[in-house]
DNA sequence: GCGGATTTGTTCGTATGTATA
DNA sequence: GTATACATACGAACAAATCCG
């Protein structure tokens, strides 16, 4: 429109349109989207732009597309389908989560070298994870703010973050795992109600978004008898 | 070129050329590439070819583009875009092996178990790995006995199994590792001259031949300050 | 099941804007 | 400040897969 807004180019602005379509479920999985020529016709814009939002689109995993075929919005995939390669798995029936601290904060130089990010709010999250009322595990996890505020309000109610972002539309490119293993301290073996001294699996993962920049950093601690950590290579 | 390999679109060839240099370590990370004029006449094609395989190499965080100047290789570990997956990193400066025990048994029913195998001759190998003087990790592996044929003679001369089962063309299909910690007992801890209740990270491993059989079998248990295990998903 | 119309995938050429060197 | 190089965007053509009557 005016010339101030002509600083985003328009397969960015166009991307957003739709992917707000998609937000607002006028789409949803499965529903096809307009053929490139109707997308041309109602943005008036040439047919390279609108092939550079839906592959951008299609690389983001948000529509599939094929040759010959109107694209559609892509099924949400399945958990176990996102981790190709790795499984972990907590043992227990009933799973539940306690929150502990949430907070934004400013000044955690740590966080902040992990997400890559310098003197920019960071939201805080630490949480108990649990199976059948025992403790398992114990996780602090960081999200840059914009991240934050799409977790926040329900960070009791998700086990996992990923489901979380995906239903955001926030998708990653890569994780990053360390596991190491370390032995309880004091402050989590009261948390967690058992001995101090007790060895626990500790879990550092850095996920990155579809610009390669982090969009999330944890660190969780799993009591070994419950918990599993699994890597297949091959198939 | 020839007509056979016309199927393939012309920027996913380029592709692959331009991800040959890298793995060849012709181009390392920070190294500039040709400009896309450049590139246009080197593969004789449109700025169009040219840009959507840079795209892809960008978008896939193999390089990095900036406005203005030309793309760079991004620095990224080297280990990382070959075998993305699994990268175990074991810290210290001058490593070695001490073998405690290798001989054939036949009646280890959990190795038995583990291989898939019944009533047969089966590699039994205890090793300790050391780096810098000091103990780090302690293996047990077991093998059917034709794959112990090849492997016992210089059984302290390798670290680790792979390259000696490649050298004697025994490839794998798959690998399963499952990942958890245990503390320390006392038949360890003098081994590695540790005290007795200190953390350690236990890898239990199963490695599948082409024809999709067993062929080796491995416990090891790490120290967790001198072993590092890291899981990469994406790239 | 066949065949034409539609739609996406690839590639060319060209032009202009904008950041870098 | 100028030349270079990347980013965006237009138009056009053909190939290949799909869709529909």
């Amino acid at each position: 429109m005016s010339k101030q807004q002509r600083k985003i180019p328009l397969y960015i602005q166009i991307k957003r349109k739709l992917i707000d379509k998609i937000k607002e479920r006028e789409w949803v999985p499965g529903d096809p989207l307009p053929s490139e020529g109707q997308l041309m016709q109602q943005f008036n814009v040439s047919r390279t732009t609108i092939r550079q939002t839906i592959r951008e689109l299609a690389h983001d995993g948000i529509i599939e597309t094929r040759r010959g075929a109107v694209a559609r919005v892509k099924e949400t995939p399945k958990d176990e389908l996102e981790n190709p390669g790795v499984v972990h798995h907590e043992s227990g029936g009933e799973f539940s989560i306690k929150v502990l601290r949430s907070k934004y904060v400013y000044d955690h130089y740590f966080a902040q070298q992990q997400l890559q990010i310098e003197d920019a709010k960071i939201f805080f999250l630490e949480r108990l994870r649990i199976a059948d009322g025992t403790p398992i595990g114990f996780q602090q996890l960081y999200t840059p703010a914009y991240i934050g505020e799409l977790i926040e309000n329900e960070a009791s109610a998700w086990f996992d973050i990923f489901p979380v972002l995906g239903m955001n539309s926030v998708n990653y490119s890569s994780i990053k795992e360390d596991v190491t293993a370390s032995l309880v301290n004091q402050y989590e073996a009261d948390l967690m109600g058992i001995t101090s001294g007790d060895p626990l699996i500790e879990i550092s993962r850095v996920t990155l978004g579809t610009d390669h920049r982090p969009i999330e950093f944890s660190k969780t601690k799993y009591l070994p008898a419950h918990f599993n950590y699994r890597i297949e290579i091959g198939y």
